[in-house]
RNA sequence: GCCGGUGUGGCGGAAUUGGCAGACGCGACGGAUUCAAAAUCCGUUGGGGCUAAACACCCCGUGUGGGUUCGACUCCCACCACCGGCACCA
């Protein structure tokens, strides 16, 4: 009876699904234990792509697995699921190529995903299950799109709220409007200075006209159409992605040309809730990497807003003021020229005559480039003086206005303060066009000496002058702080004040002027949400005759894709005609909607891929529910988390990710670092709308994030440079390279050809991708899993060696024989009391594996139970104590095996149900430790002394030491150190 | 360019967070078992020196160079290499 993984893996994983063993129960459920804590551990969901998994993909299912296993023990509820995001363009594009409609794609690949997952032995509750297409949930992303719809975004509670309630606090007057249609709180008027330049004043909501009121209404809706600027192909018939168009603006799928065109869009305001996503980040447990990637996405940057007034008037009602925003409004004395980009509406108004020409010519040249062309081009600075010019406000100095596409229509104002001495960008600008460069702010003396240039004074009095003089005799900006000069008019000086101070000082003075504020600018955008496809959610939206826009109701719920049969998009020479999505094409009796008489047509773009992971998490809560998204119940049970006020970790070295998170949300959520600015955004955004609604109850959706790496495989190239098979290539000895990658002096070849090695993520690109299935039917699936775990850290990213999997097979082979004769079948187990060693290790060994339980430490948890193992292979009969304590470990990492060793061992299945074993603190210690001793700091010998030892005994017990007294004759002991349980260092001269 | 991460034997990695560097596994070498092989089991395995050999002993060693400390893979400073993110964001 040999240890038979193709034997006994199939039985017990068809035993969990008999018995339902993983399915948990909600609150109200039967079988539902109230008195058990709670542990919601989740992946990243896959797409269920065409060729399956490779071993790279279920690394993070497996250690969710390990961890919702061992929580399940630890007396947890725990919630453990697992779906399908299924929209989005593979399915869609396989269908215009195949005409095969993309549900059937999708139903086929899902039920091989199914069978993968499950053939791997994953403890999910696949009752739970659920796809993003399906129509049961798809609805209810329709209905959390109609939410944002429905709600507008109220910037003094800092939340959304119903967009009812905007109307009624317009009609009540409790909110008036002013002319650029922002919303303006009578109450909060007074102390207001109208900046200048603006037209002051508010409009009352009864002032304006029915249409007027409707469009103000929904300029302020969460969900909105707007004309953006979006990539467009005219031969692919669609919008796409930026990470879609290539750096030379051709779209990555067939290299058609691609560019920025205005098109009507919905967009989702994100923007608003820039602030609380950059701030929320504080209150959850993830990477700070991943933060650090979300703050630099998000993009806040504290500064100021200033008006440049114009020095000659403009004509009608054109702003006679250029606003910009500045993080360095200390700098404004050195302003010395402004900069709008191209695009600026500004442009065409203050243009002179003699400069028109070269004005209109340098925008047409910037607008045919797309902004992602701009952005890729050598950095060279171009740009063209627009004759006009501004009045710095400080100093009253006239400043010549030019146009750049240095600068962008999309931050800011669009448009710039220059301040070439302090400001790489500027100085480059000013150097190359002979602009003025002012220096307002102190270098140090090391970057005065490190930048002179060609100067030849070293003295740093003499540089500091030259520097004083003309900054642009140095060879680059100076952009540190420093101490403000140069920097006074009549009314206030900022010399000698710190950069930070004279931020401050600058800032309240143009505010007391009307000149301008402080303001915090974001570099996130609003959200494009349309896509040109078929295989995504349709808007629940129609358009009216008159251009009206129309929610549905939720009763409308679900606005089904229509059946179809050509999905390709529709290619147009004419790039101004509008897009024709494929929707366009649904027949007749699903496109127009006719109420009151009145003809409706749908609206005819599908949602981004996105939406459905944006909420997935809640509905995994209560998954076929039909009333709600979510039961308030499920999802105020599940959604939990520890909810504590406790102090945060401050000082703890090592977290522990499988406690229930602090903030609330997803318990641990694991998957890819590639979803860190766009999944986990958008996520976040949604749930905060949700949040702010009331619909659910905790500010975040994932509470604690852990990034599990990639696993990488070695590729090889021919001699053209093409990527070959990498299971086809062999070694001068004609082995297989799998099995000798890292042995030195290897050639490989590949078909009697010389081939190179190379190492990247493994993948279909590379030829290097490994099926799991056919290392189950190798060495099992438990053997899969745990040399997935015990390759190294979960986060790292790791080379696959299939060479080295034997070596966890040699140990669950050991730890069957251990425990089983292979002859007969019997266990080898006895009731005899363990040695006390082996009881000791035993409970070290729970501690231990214990502890690497907490951090995700799978790879050291498995090398100490090896070691536990290896102490019993010289063992006839195993102790009781030490077999079924091995069994428990093993129970998450290698489920198979120990279901199958738990019920030799004379107990009913499941082991997924036995309790972790617990370790005695007591039994640890032992009566005399080994203590290494240093002298200076240097290993000298080693004492063996009772545990409990006083520092002297320890000391002369040293001293005692054969070697350390050789060591020390002839010199005087100034210092000795006993760290207790560690180690003696004897300092002697 | 800016930001972040990582550098430990032939390979994957460990080190109780400042206390015996190299746990555990792979590979390699030697041996046992076997007619033989596979499988299994036992032993050795960071580099160098000394030694006929073993034991013992000595020196060096965690990317590089400095520093702090009785003591540094771990902390500080400077640098190098690789990986990732952002990229004219004012």
């Amino acid at each position: 009876m040999k240890y038979d993984p193709q034997d006994i893996e199939p039985r017990w994983q068809a035993h969990w699904a008999q018995q339902r063993t993983f399915a948990a129960p909600n609150p109200g459920d039967d079988g539902f234990d109230d008195a058990k804590p709670r542990f919601y551990v989740l992946d990243m969901f896959p797409y269920p792509s065409g060729v399956g998994l490779h071993v790279g993909h279920p690394v993070g299912y497996i250690a969710t697995d390990i961890a919702a296993r061992y929580q399940r023990m630890r007396g947890y509820n725990v919630l453990h699921p697992m779906g399908f995001d299924a929209f989005g363009l593979p399915a869609e594009q396989y269908a215009v190529e195949t005409g095969v409609h993309p549900r059937e794609t999708t139903r086929r690949n899902i039920d091989n995903m199914v069978g993968q997952l499950k053939r791997l032995g994953l403890g999910y509750d696949w009752d739970r299950r659920f796809s993003t297409t399906d129509t049961d949930y798809y609805k209810w992303t329709q209905w959390i799109f109609l939410q944002l719809y429905n709600s507008w975004f109220d910037p003094w509670r800092d939340a959304a709220r119903p967009i009812d309630e905007l109307e009624q606090l317009l009609e009540a007057g409790d909110l008036d409007v002013g002319f650029d249609g922002e919303l303006i709180d009578p109450g909060a008027m007074s102390g207001f200075e109208p900046i200048a330049g603006n037209a002051p004043g508010t409009r009352r909501w009864q002032e304006l006209a029915p249409d007027q009121q409707r469009r103000l209404i929904d300029e302020y809706r969460l969900a909105y159409l707007a004309e953006v600027d979006v990539n467009w192909c005219p031969a692919l018939g669609t919008v796409l992605a930026n990470e879609e168009v290539t750096a030379d603006g051709r779209s990555e799928r067939g290299n058609h040309p691609v560019h920025q065109r205005p098109l009507r869009q919905w967009m989702l305001r994100i923007t608003a809730y820039a602030e609380r996503l950059i701030d929320d980040l504080d209150i959850v447990d993830w990477p700070e990497p991943i933060k650090l990637m979300q703050r630099n996405w998000i993009g806040r940057s504290e500064g100021a807003h200033v008006e440049f007034p114009l020095d000659a008037p403009t004509p009608g009602d054109e702003p006679d003021a250029v606003g910009v925003f500045t993080t360095r409004p200390d700098t404004l004395f050195g302003a010395t020229y402004m900069v709008l980009a191209p695009e600026h509406p500004l442009v065409r108004v203050i243009t002179t005559a003699v400069q028109r020409q070269a004005v209109d010519r340098y925008v047409r040249d910037a607008d045919r480039r797309s902004e992602l062309e701009r952005q890729n081009e050598a950095r060279d600075k171009t740009g063209v003086f627009t004759g006009a010019h501004a009045v710095n406000p400080v100093n009253d100095d006239r400043i010549p206005i030019w146009i750049a596409d240095y600068v962008m229509m999309g931050y800011g104002t669009g448009a710039i303060m220059a301040v070439p001495a302090h400001d790489h960008r500027d100085f480059d600008f000013a150097r190359k066009f002979g602009l003025p460069i002012r220096a307002v702010v102190e270098p140090t003396d090391d970057w005065l000496r490190d930048h002179r240039a060609d100067l030849p004074e070293d003295a740093p009095d003499a540089l500091r002058s030259a520097y004083h003089a003309d900054a642009g005799r140095f060879d680059e900006a100076y952009t540190g702080p420093g101490r403000n000069v140069n920097s006074a008019n009549d009314e206030i000086s900022l010399d000698g004040e710190t950069t930070d101070d004279a931020k401050r000082s600058i800032t309240d003075w143009l505010h007391r002027k009307g000149l301008g504020e402080g303001q915090t600018q974001y570099k996130l955008r609003d959200w494009l949400f349309s896509r040109q496809r078929y295989w995504g959610e349709p808007f629940p939206i129609l358009h009216g005759p008159d251009g009206e826009i129309v929610a549905l109701d939720e009763s409308d719920l679900a606005v089904e894709l229509p059946e179809m049969t050509d999905f390709a998009p529709e290619p147009t020479d004419d790039p101004n005609a509008p897009p024709r999505p494929p929707l366009a094409r649904a027949p007749e009796s699903w496109r127009i909607v006719e109420r009151d008489g009145v003809r409706y047509e749908r609206e005819l773009n599908t949602m981004p891929q996105w939406a459905g992971s944006c909420w997935y998490y809640l509905r995994f809560c209560d998954p076929h529910n039909t009333e709600r998204f979510v039961s308030e119940q499920a999802e105020q049970y599940w959604m939990a988390g520890a909810m504590s006020n406790e102090d945060d970790d401050h000082g703890r070295t090592s977290r522990n990710w499988l406690e229930p998170a602090p903030s609330g949300g997803v318990d641990l959520y694991v998957g890819g670092v590639e979803h860190a600015v766009l999944h986990l955004l958008y996520a976040r955004f949604w749930h905060k709308v949700l949040y702010d609604l009331g619909h659910v109850s905790t500010p975040e959706p994932f509470g604690r994030l852990f990034n599990q790496g990639y696993i990488q495989a070695y590729c090889y190239r021919d001699a053209r440079g093409i990527v070959v098979p990498a299971d086809e290539v062999v070694d001068q000895d004609g082995k297989p390279a799998m099995d000798v990658q890292d042995q030195p002096n290897r050639r490989f070849s590949h078909n009697g050809q010389p081939v190179t090695q190379e190492y990247g993520k493994m993948g279909k690109s590379l030829k290097n991708a490994v099926n799991p299935d056919d290392i189950g039917a190798r060495f099992g699936t438990d053997t899969l899993r745990l040399y997935l775990m015990y390759m190294g850290p979960l986060e790292a990213s790791k080379p696959w060696n299939t060479r080295d999997i034997v070596g966890v097979h040699r140990f669950l082979n050991r730890v069957w024989r251990n425990l089983v004769d292979e002859d007969t079948g019997d266990t080898l187990v006895t009731d005899d009391h363990p040695s006390a060693d082996l009881e000791r290790n035993v409970h070290r060994t729970i501690q231990r594996v214990t502890r690497q339980m907490e951090s995700l430490g799978f790879n050291v948890a498995i090398a100490a139970m090896i070691e536990l193992n290896n102490e019993l292979v010289a063992m006839d009969r195993v102790p009781r104590l030490a077999a079924e304590t091995l069994v428990r470990l093993l129970a998450p990492f290698a489920p198979h095996l120990a279901e199958e060793l738990w019920q030799r061992l004379g107990h009913a299945p499941s082991v997924a149900d036995a309790d972790w074993p617990d370790y005695d603190e007591t039994m640890l210690v032992e009566e005399r430790i080994e203590l290494p001793v240093q002298v200076n700091g240097k290993l000298r010998g080693r004492i063996t002394v009772p545990a409990d030892a006083d520092d002297d005994a320890i000391e002369a017990a040293a001293r005692g030491d054969a070697k350390v007294a050789d060591e020390l004759v002839g010199k005087t002991v100034r210092k000795v150190i006993v760290v207790k349980g560690k180690l003696i260092n004897i300092v002697a001269q």
